[in-house]
RNA sequence: GCUCCCAUCGUCUAGUAGGCUUAGGACACAGGAUUUUCAAUCCUGCAACACGAGUUCAAAUCUCGUUGGGAGCACCA
């Protein structure tokens, strides 16, 4: 017998930009897929008008395509399906499943006013469906369809993660599947793509649970076979809220901006809700794809943790060849006009001298940026600590000393530059410290850095010297009363 | 108010047919070693089964209740 293919979709709605949570919801989807063969289908739910746009449409494919999550089929949009949607619509009111209903927007807020003043659950009881063909020739406004839910009886369904779910179908109102717009709401269009677009499994967001039974009565009413569900579980924020989309809807793509490789964010986001029973943590997204399984996801609320997404991206980087990171950081550069302006006169061999010395300290790609302006844009930066050591009364000496030995010194390896700047403590009778710190300023203009000898090695002896030369200078109108600037 | 979901270290989680758990791993944090700085590295440490009943020889693991958190109850998706 052939076995069905397993088809999968991820639907967001152009409503906002991609969240963290939309990516791991897709992300899931497509591991499922991925894993099995099968197919994975992008789906935008753009049926509301008012809130949806093209931007925040571009601004999800973007997103998917950064994070190399590709779809199989679509992208679908649903606002060039409306005919599908009607025509399924006029088959639910034929079949008596469905009746017009000419309540206002008014009477329903009215209605649900009510009740929350007397504190009871919310049930709009529409009398539409009892019109006489007198009253309703009288209605001069457009009526919205409402899907007939039974009086009595449960929808029960079985769920990938949670298990066994079952909800009352009298708790339920009539609920509107087709605007006055004529166009469809969420549940009626959900439902119809995924039946058109056979769907195996639908795996979504926990928040969608309470919408499961009333998609599941269209189903059943359009005698159609239900998928299966899955409902995996929401991503919160630091205060234990939910994601929304007022507050945490910056794009996803930030963490591209920032440096974070995509493959780091994929590994966190897997990690996040689901795991192995080895807790494996790094995962190539070949492995991934190979051990997920929608039973190991986990069904409570998981906080994202920015920390351990700074480490997974710290190992990936870690992980590859300092080509792999130059091409890296080149082709992120190239993402941003200013970055891409700032390294253009970066010599390609000495940065990567200097990815293979912080191989293994690097974070992000920006962090290149902070060592390659190190290197390529010398700036003495001023602080309370680097003035104290500045002004220091052996720095002169080191500097000025260290300027006169290097001039006529051969060999530039790190190897023989510790070895002279220990010469040179031992001959001043100065600990390490105080002769280092003053060389790392005046050559890196910062107090951290790499390695000093490593980095003077790179810089060479006609970059040290004049860097160590303006630093002189600088102590040196300081101290003869220009206006310090590091009084600042 | 009603319905549904969830409940192991600060965070993500392992614990899958109740005994193998003095509850394991990872991130974070703290201390130490190393050191010219920041790191990296190595070592050490801190830290959890929400609570209460019940079932059982035995419960983090099953049942019920309580509490807490989340989601939904739109002509939004």
């Amino acid at each position: 017998m052939e076995q069905k293919i397993i088809r999968v979709r991820f639907a967001p709605s152009p409503t906002g930009n991609l969240h963290i949570g939309g990516v791991r919801t897709a992300l899931f989807n497509w591991l499922f897929a991925k894993k099995q063969n099968g197919d994975f289908i992008l789906r935008i739910e753009d049926t509301d008008r008012c809130r949806s746009t093209q931007v925040y449409a571009d601004n999800i494919l973007d997103t998917l395509k950064w994070l190399k999550l590709t779809w199989n089929h679509g992208p679908f949009y649903q606002i060039q399906r409306t005919k599908l949607y009607s025509q399924y619509v006029n088959e639910l009111l034929k079949r008596n499943h469905a009746y017009k209903c000419y309540c206002t927007v008014d009477d329903i807020a009215k209605a649900k006013y009510t009740s929350k003043q007397n504190k009871i659950p919310f049930k709009y009881n529409c009398k539409c469906k009892y019109l006489t063909l007198a009253q309703i020739n009288k209605k001069t406004n457009n009526p919205v369809i409402r899907f007939i839910v039974p009086k009595t009886g449960t929808t029960i369904f079985n769920d990938l993660i949670k298990g066994t779910i079952t909800f009352d179908n009298s708790l339920l109102s009539d609920f509107i599947i087709m605007r006055s717009d004529n166009l469809p709401t969420y549940n009626l269009a959900c439902v119809i793509d995924d039946y058109t677009m056979n769907i195996t499994h639908v795996i979504r967001g926990d928040d969608h649970i309470s919408n499961t039974p009333r998609q599941i009565l269209i189903y059943n009413a359009l005698r159609w076979s239900i998928p299966h569900f899955a409902h995996i579980s929401m991503i919160l924020n630091i205060d234990r809220q939910r994601l929304s989309k007022r507050y945490d809807s910056i794009s996803v793509l930030k963490y591209r901006k920032e440096g974070y490789l995509q493959e780091a964010l994929v590994n966190y986001l897997a990690l996040l809700g689901w795991s192995t029973i080895d807790s494996q943590q790094i995962f190539t997204v070949q492995e991934l794809q190979q051990k997920f399984t929608i039973e190991k996801c986990s069904s409570n609320p998981a906080i994202f943790d920015h920390n351990k997404l700074l480490w997974l991206n710290k190992e990936k980087i870690r992980s590859k060849s300092v080509d792999e990171i130059y091409d890296l950081f080149v082709d992120w550069a190239n993402n941003d006009m200013k970055l891409n302006n700032l390294i253009a006169n970066w010599n390609i061999k000495t940065l990567k001298k200097i990815i293979k010395l912080e191989h293994n300290k690097l974070t992000t790609l920006n962090d290149i940026i902070i060592l390659g302006n190190m290197f390529f844009n010398y700036n003495l930066v001023y602080n309370k600590k680097i003035n104290e050591i500045l002004f220091d009364t052996n720095t002169k000496i080191v500097l000025n000393e260290s300027v006169k030995r290097l001039s006529s010194q051969k060999d530039f390896s790190a190897t023989a530059l510790e070895l002279y700047a220990r010469d040179l403590a031992r001959e001043y009778q100065l600990t390490t410290p105080k002769v280092f710190h003053p060389i790392r300023i005046a050559i890196s203009g910062n107090m951290r850095g790499p390695s000093l000898f490593s980095m003077m090695e790179i810089l060479g002896q006609y970059e040290i010297i004049k860097r160590m030369s303006l630093t002189l200078d600088k102590i040196n109108k300081i101290q003869k009363g220009e206006k310090a600037k590091c009084q600042e």
